[in-house]
Formats: structure tokens, C-alpha cells, sequence
RNA sequence: UGACCCAUGGUGUAAUUGGCAACACGUUAGAUUUUGGUUCUAAAGAGUCCAGGUUCGAGCCCUGGUGGGUCAACCA
């Protein structure tokens, strides 16, 4: 590339997206006297997946971006979902990807208070009621979103005592279902959304912040906008589904204003992962009944599972700032991602060796009992990665798959009478091997080195077609390899309705390697420590293994151009 | 028979706000390579859902269709 062309690449700005206009375009008109201030509102009533990563990129990334602030806040308005478990793992995550609230972590149960008040303000100016009728006629006099809906006979109950039944109701004076508190909104408005909402209702079932304090729970309409406003929020960022909650949003924030300032929603579409399933509910569904091994199963999509897996902070950025953010339903190709973490690990990991599935191969003319050990590059993408000394002996395990009996046509790898380079070691030729009569497989290889072929020897610049991983036999560490395939064998098990996901389950998307061979100087690897195996992929150490083995997690396999081309 | 939102290569996004439809992934071909990886080069692939209109000029503005999505939890 030339200079030029860098330079235009490099000053080429990246696209901004339509809520990052809207923002630029408020802060230049000094709307909220020219500040920003986002927040990420998570319930914590499960773990956090990349679908959240998209949301937490943005809210944390536009404050940064425009020098503002982003809040943390619990949405935590129904106790019976809500459990503190979650809460802790939120918070680990979102450091995890790397942004910090500085400690402003704020909880919409900490405006319990407010919101009440704000509650009877509302029933004192006529615009809230208590209605005593069960939910299932509530809801069939809403009406259907084509036909107006009727009014309650409660809707004009006098203020007096609309007051005294609230606050009552907060007492725990009343049953579950028994009333409600309604907005008093428009019946007839073709937005369902608006005609007179319910905003509280009574659940006594504790809160795990507020304890017994409350009977009484607010709705998520009046609990979001309201803490958005309590907060100072200046854009409030959500996903599409929200759309129609706008104007009720809006109509909240009018009653409460008292200047200028005003929060305001924008909505941005939800990231669709193909083969992959983003409901909080359904992945609950799949630990509890251990079709997972837990939320941090190196299958999911939760943010726990791909760090397991894994997946890098910075790849999950990237992919992220690689969708954008728009108002299309998109369904994003898990290639996308895949292309991220590759481009990420390929930078920082070290090359290392291990063999998944070992084959003995056996140098006949190399002398036994003789060790050397050889040197190999850590990284070649990153020389300051240094060097490491590997063993080579006169036995020595390599990939079953890297040898074949009868090879195909352009197969550059190890056959009766081919030659290969070990890498870092010597070429070897094969004379024969040992083939099991009953079962047709192959036990070993027979082979011979050119001792002058040694890298960066004599003869080092010899060329042969294929260059093979290896473990000295002697020297192999033990190892336990799992190979994790995708979750899901349909495309879009998330578009399916009810529980259909379930038939889209892959049996296959786990495999368990328990004779892998790895190169000794693994033997020390750290949990979650992240190398590419040469040739097979980038695999990361698991950290709660009940193997006594070292155990990896394949996080992505290499771009594989040789199964293309054996079709 | 409603309201709101959306529609650009296979996928996801751009298009200096009305000026030659670009980028990334994927695909294909070639070069390099002691990883069939990486890197590099090139190519194919949409004329912007449809029909009108405004305009010298429309992916962008207007009108009308079509298709898709969201909304009728005492969930968020």
C-alpha cells in the first residue's frame, strides 16, 4: 500500500451512527446544558450476553466519547424475578469488557421512595387511579390494538379516596391482583401502551434490597423514565421493542419536569446472532435443564461462557463496533464474530504445540535415547514474544489426520513415501507404518531424518510441501481438549416461537478429547491463558476442570482452506 | 383491519445530508509463508422492495402500494 493510500485509510472517519447524530446534533444545540449522561439499566434477573455487550458498548462508549458519564442502575421493579447472584456477575462482566461506572451504581429501588410520592402527586391531579377489577378484565377492556378500548368503572373514582386505597394497598392491606394503580391516560389512544397503564402493583413477595418495606412494585414505564430523570439522564438508550413505550415515556417525563432538562429514548436494534439464541429466559431454560453446563458453559453467548471460551474483550468491542447500530432487525452471521476473535488472538497469542488426536511416528534413524531441544518462534506476529526450546526425540506424536494411507490428490502432509518438515526440526521421510488388521487403523509411522535438514542448518532451505506439528513422545504433557461446536443447527433458532428452540439443539456442539498430547512447557499454563495451537485453532485453559488433566477450551478453529479444497 | 418502526450485494453496515453506490465479513483466484494460519494482490457479487412524482440530477425529498417487525404481562 502506499503512503498515500495509508494515510487516506487511516484519515477515512469511521461511520456515525444515527444515535451518535442525534447526540452530536443535541450537544451542539446545548439541549440539558450540553452534557450527556447515559446509563446501562440491566435487570438482574440472569447473566449478561453479547447481546448486552452491544448495549454496553454504546452507552459507556457515547459517554466516553462526548466526555460524559455513564451510569450503572439495577432495573430492579419485581422482586419475584430478581436475585442478588445476578447483580455480582453483572458487575464482574461489564469490568470484564472493560468500562467502569465509577461507582455510580445506582438501583430503580433506591427511588421506591420518589416514585410513590410522584404516584400520589399524580393521583392528586386527577391523573391516577386505584381499579379494583381482576386482570383478566383490565386487559379485555384495553381493548385490541384496532379497536378502542372502554373505561373503567373505577377510572373516575374520587381522589380522596383513590389515595387512601393506595396507601392502603402499600400497606399490604390487599391481596396480590386485588387492585392495581392505573395511569389515567387515554382509553381510546390507538397506542395500547397508553391507555391507562397499570404502574403499580401489589406483590409481597420480599425485595432482595428493600426487603419487606414495599407491598407495592412499580411497572417498568413508571420506574424507567423516571429513574432516567432522578439521574439526569440525557439520552436513554434502548432497544427497538421499546418504541412504542415512547410516548408513554414521554408522557411520564411531562408530568414530572420542572425546567428545561428532559431525558430522551432512542431506540437501536437488538443483535441476532445466526445459530445462537439471546433469550435471558430460554438460556435460563438451558442450565436449568442441563442441556448446559451452566451459564458459563463455553456454549453460550453469555459474556461468562465466551470469556471461558475464550473470547477477548477487545474481539467482542470489535465485533460490535463491526455491526453498528441502526433500526434494521438484523440477523448478524456468528462469522462476524469468529473473524474478530481470530483477528484479535492472532496477534497475542503464542504458537504452541499439541497434538488432539496422536499418531506415533517412529524416526528409525534417529538415535534413541538422544533429545534435542529446538527452537521455535513464540509468535511471529510479535517477535518481542520471544523464543522457546522444545524436545525433539526419536519418537514423537503428530495429528492422525496428518497422515494418510492412500493420499488424496494435493494432500502435502505425511503418506508412504512422502516427505515432511517437523517444524522447527527436521524433514522426514516415510518408509512405512503399522496398520491394525482387525480395526484398519493405522498405529504407526515408520519414518527417517536428513539430519542436515535441521532449521536453520545446513540444509534448512530445503523445500517440501508440508510442514507438521509434533510432540515428543517422551516429553508430552497429558491433556483433555474440548471442542465446542455451535449451540444450535438452525440458523435462527431465536426467530422460532415458544419453546421450538429446543429441536434446533446440536447433540454435536460438544466433544471431549481425552488423549490429547501437548508440548511440556504447558504444563504451567493459567486459567483462561490463551494459545494457538499450530494448525488447529486458538484454545484457552479451562479453570474449574474435574479432570486431573490439563484441560483447553478450542475458542475457534483456524480457517481451514484444506476442507475446502477435499471437496 | 389500528398505531409506530423498518427496507441498499449472500450477511452486516456506509454514502460528505440531493451529485459516479463504498467498507467489512463471506466467496473465488493468485503471490508469499518452516502453520493449508497470517500477510499481500485481484476478481465476482447490489443499481438501492415496487409504481408514480419533484428535480439538470433521487438510495436520500413527496404520494401511493408491497413486504417485514413491534404493541393487547399486575415482565423488563
Amino acid at each position: 500500500m502506499s503512503d498515500e493510500n495509508a494515510r487516506e485509510k487511516e484519515e477515512s472517519k469511521p461511520s456515525v451512527s444515527f444515535i451518535e447524530q442525534f447526540i452530536v446534533e443535541d450537544l451542539k444545540a446545548g439541549k440539558n446544558n450540553g452534557k450527556i449522561v447515559t446509563r446501562f439499566p440491566p435487570e438482574p434477573n440472569g447473566y449478561l450476553h453479547i447481546g448486552h455487550a452491544k448495549a454496553i458498548c454504546l452507552d459507556f462508549g457515547m459517554a466516553q466519547k462526548h466526555g460524559g458519564k455513564c451510569n450503572l442502575r439495577f432495573d430492579d421493579t419485581n422482586p419475584v424475578k430478581e436475585e442478588i447472584e445476578y447483580i455480582d456477575s453483572i458487575k464482574e462482566d461489564i469490568h470484564w469488557l472493560g468500562f467502569d461506572w465509577e461507582g455510580r451504581e445506582f438501583y430503580a429501588s433506591d427511588y421506591f421512595g420518589k416514585l410513590f410520592d410522584f404516584a400520589n402527586e399524580l393521583i392528586k391531579r386527577g391523573l391516577a387511579y386505584v381499579d379494583d377489577q381482576p386482570a383478566d378484565l383490565i386487559s379485555s377492556q384495553k381493548g385490541n390494538p384496532s379497536q378502542p378500548g372502554t373505561e373503567s368503572p373505577y377510572r373516575n373514582r374520587p381522589v380522596n379516596e383513590n389515595l387512601e386505597l393506595f396507601s392502603r394497598m402499600k400497606k399490604g392491606e390487599f391481596d396480590e391482583g386485588s387492585r392495581v394503580l392505573r395511569a389515567r391516560v387515554d382509553m381510546t389512544s390507538p397506542n395500547m401502551h397508553m391507555r391507562d397503564p397499570i404502574i403499580y402493583r401489589i406483590i409481597k413477595s420480599p425485595h432482595h434490597r428493600t426487603g419487606s418495606t414495599w407491598m407495592v412494585y412499580p411497572m417498568y414505564d413508571f420506574a424507567h423514565g423516571q429513574s432516567d430523570y432522578f439521574e439526569g439522564i440525557t439520552h436513554s438508550l434502548c432497544t427497538l421493542e421499546f418504541e412504542v413505550h415512547r410516548p408513554l415515556y414521554d408522557w411520564f417525563i411531562d408530568q414530572l419536569k420542572t425546567s428545561d432538562y428532559r431525558p430522551r429514548q432512542i431506540e437501536f436494534n437488538r443483535l441476532n446472532l445466526t445459530y445462537t439464541m439471546m433469550s435471558k429466559r430460554k438460556l435460563l431454560e438451558l442450565v436449568k435443564e442441563d442441556k448446559v453446563k451452566g451459564w458459563d458453559d463455553p456454549r453460550m453467548p453469555t459474556l461468562c461462557g465466551l470469556r471461558r471460551r475464550g473470547y477477548t474483550p477487545e474481539s467482542i468491542k470489535r465485533f460490535v463496533d463491526l455491526i453498528g447500530y441502526t433500526k434494521v432487525e438484523a440477523i448478524n452471521d456468528v462469522s462476524l464474530l469468529e473473524h474478530a476473535v481470530r483477528e484479535d488472538l492472532n496477534l497475542r497469542t503464542p504458537r504452541v504445540f499439541g497434538v488432539l488426536n496422536p499418531l506415533k511416528v517412529i524416526i528409525k534413524n534417529y538415535p534413541a535415547g538422544k533429545v534435542e531441544n529446538v527452537e521455535l518462534i513464540n509468535n511471529p506476529e510479535d517477535c518481542s514474544m520471544g523464543k522457546r526450546l522444545v524436545p525433539f526425540s526419536n519418537e514423537v506424536y503428530i495429528e492422525h489426520d496428518d497422515f494418510m494411507e492412500i493420499p488424496p490428490n494435493k494432500f502435502f502432509r505425511l503418506a508412504p513415501g512422502m516427505e515432511v518438515r517437523l517444524k522447527g526440526a527436521y524433514i522426514i521421510k516415510c518408509e512405512g507404518f503399522k496398520k491394525n488388521d482387525k480395526t484398519g487403523i493405522i498405529e504407526e509411522v515408520y519414518c527417517t531424518y536428513d539430519p542436515d535438514t535441521r532449521s536453520g542448518g545446513f540444509l534448512s532451505e530445503k523445500k517440501v510441501k508440508g510442514t507438521l506439528h509434533w510432540v515428543s513422545a517422551q516429553h508430552a504433557v497429558d491433556a483433555e481438549v474440548r471442542l465446542y461446536d455451535r449451540l444450535f443447527n438452525h440458523e435462527d433458532p431465536a426467530g422460532q416461537k415458544d419453546d421450538d428452540y429446543r429441536k434446533f439443539l446440536n447433540p454435536e456442539s460438544l466433544k471431549v478429547l481425552t488423549a490429547c498430547k501437548v508440548e511440556p512447557s504447558l504444563a504451567q499454563a493459567k486459567p483462561l491463558e490463551k494459545f494457538q495451537f499450530q494448525r488447529l485453532g486458538y484454545f484457552c485453559v479451562d479453570y474449574d476442570s474435574t479432570s486431573s488433566k490439563l484441560v483447553f477450551n478450542r475458542t475457534v478453529s483456524l480457517k481451514d482452506t484444506w476442507s475446502k479444497i477435499n471437496k
